[in-house]
DNA sequence: AGCCACTTCTC
DNA sequence: AGAAGTGGC
């Protein structure tokens, strides 16, 4: 009669849906976490990622034990190596009945079916949870009854379903009485970490597990929410809550987001309104996910614009990935990135701009590049973002919608405060040089020369869109 | 969740 | 000259 809660990017004990259902029936409680480094390669997951879930995971397994639940780690190789290695455990444990949170990207819903059919001979109940989001992926629909791919309609109807039906209290896990605590075994842990390729330092600044999440939560909104709205897109402010890894790993709810935000309203309400709006935003993108997955393989969302003809100058992608343009916000942004495993939300809309429209490169090497890189990595938003960059997504940027490095630059670092933090050759440059440093050559001579000139950048993508509409219209008629 | 060219208004 | 508004891409 035991019951199962199998972790995936939900780790955390507090206010968790699955390991609170557990609890409350009758019998033993087990928790089981199965690595699938073959996947986490196949999906570009970052090393840095990589060691955020594994040090979660091990400040999970010391809480889960606190509540007298055993947290196993097992290595199942890939997604394919899951429904195996799950019946395994079953069997081996007498387990009746298995809990989770829903996840909604194409591979992972067909890992879930692959496990429905392996457990059904073994009588294993099932029960899935869609607490990785606000709202779920098919409760909100057009008047046609087909899925929101407009933000702002959808955005209305979710604040008012929330509104209608708000989240309850934060759930905490109520143990039985006569529970012991059991230790944690995290040798599987330490021989997972040992495996990862991880830059000396990069890991300096983030804290993993709960806790962490916790606090990060609690000094954001009696901080900086309350002028969020103000100071979200300055990267050179601490304006923006720091919790997508959290959030993406789960080891944070978001309704505890939710409610947290949503009970200093009277103090703020423009920065609670917006960042809340943030919260949607990442709703949204889910759903979208869920309910077209082709985006899973790497399709646009506009189907016309699979057939823009991108560039594919290496040399170019290569000064973009390594942060040596010679456009001084797009390079800060890249260095960020490569030096902490983050990069300021600003900023991916500035840096994914430039690659898509400026450079004219494919969107999906980027988004490839952010994943590789990213700490907070999550497919759908990623995904969401790019091609909202590259004009080819819901909702996306309309094409002639062009972001000028040195305009964003002098409207989002006006002191170059960011700059300078981020790129050494520039930071004895003054407020008005360090926009556009070609202009003063003499003055930062180890800095790069622009990799291409920014006129006719509009007029250029206006055409490769064009033509792959009229190409597009010639094909389906 | 733009940018730019152009116009008109104001000093 | 510079602010402020407008419309096209």
């Amino acid at each position: 009669m035991t019951a199962l809660v199998w972790y995936r990017n939900d780790l955390r004990v507090q206010d968790h849906q699955a390991l609170s259902a557990a609890l409350g029936r009758d019998g033993p409680v087990r928790a089981l976490y199965l690595l699938c480094p073959a996947q986490w390669d196949a999906h570009d997951v970052a090393p840095i990622r990589r060691w955020y879930v594994l040090e979660s995971l091990r400040e999970l397994g010391t809480n889960l034990g606190r509540l007298g639940i055993v947290l196993d780690i097992v290595d199942a190789g890939d997604f394919a190596g899951v429904p195996g290695a799950l019946a395994d455990y079953c069997r081996a444990h007498g387990v009746s009945a298995l809990f989770s949170t829903r996840e909604y990207p194409l591979n992972e819903r067909r890992r879930d079916q692959a496990v429905v059919e392996a457990l059904r001979p073994l009588g294993v109940e099932l029960k899935g949870f869609d607490d990785a989001v606000l709202v779920p992926p098919r409760v909100l629909r057009t008047g046609q009854g087909t899925p929101y791919t407009v933000f702002t309609p959808y955005r209305r109807r979710w604040d008012a379903l929330l509104a209608e039906q708000p989240p309850g209290m934060p759930l905490t896990p109520a143990p039985a009485r006569s529970t012991r605590a059991v230790p944690f075994d995290a040798s599987m842990i330490d021989t997972a970490l040992a495996a990862i390729d991880l830059p000396p330092g990069l890991t300096d600044g983030w804290q993993a597990g709960e806790k962490a999440a916790r606090k990060q939560l609690d000094s954001f909104v009696d901080g900086p929410l309350r002028h969020y709205k103000r100071d979200r897109d300055m990267p050179s402010l601490p304006g923006t809550s720091l919790l997508s890894t959290a959030l993406s790993a789960g080891t944070l709810s978001v309704k505890r987001c939710f409610i947290e935000a949503d009970a200093r309203r009277a103090s703020g309400p423009e920065g609670v309104t917006t960042w809340i709006s943030e919260l949607a935003w990442r709703d949204f993108y889910r759903q979208i996910m869920a309910n077209y997955p082709r985006l899973a393989w790497g399709e646009p969302f506009r189907p016309e614009t699979g057939l823009v003809q991108w560039s594919s100058h290496d040399a170019h992608f290569q000064a973009w990935c390594e942060g040596r343009t010679g456009y001084p916000l797009v390079d800060a942004a890249m260095r960020q990135l490569n030096s902490t495993g983050w990069m300021h939300n600003r900023l991916r809309m500035v840096s994914a701009m430039f690659l898509t429209k400026n450079l004219f490169i494919d969107w999906r090497l980027g988004e490839r590049y952010f994943m590789q890189k990213l700490i907070d990595g999550d497919f759908a938003a990623n995904n969401g973002g790019w091609q909202w960059s590259a004009s080819t997504g819901t909702d996306a940027a309309p094409y002639f919608r062009v972001f000028s490095p040195v305009r964003q630059s002098e409207r989002f670092d006006p002191e170059g405060h960011f700059i300078r933090s981020q790129i050494p050759e520039l930071a004895h440059l003054d407020a008005k040089t360090i926009h556009q440093p070609w202009r003063r050559p003499m003055l930062a001579p180890d800095y790069p020369a622009p990799v291409v000139a920014l006129d006719g950048v509009r007029e250029r993508v206006t055409a490769a869109f064009k033509a792959a509409q009229d190409l597009y219209k010639g094909d389906t008629r």
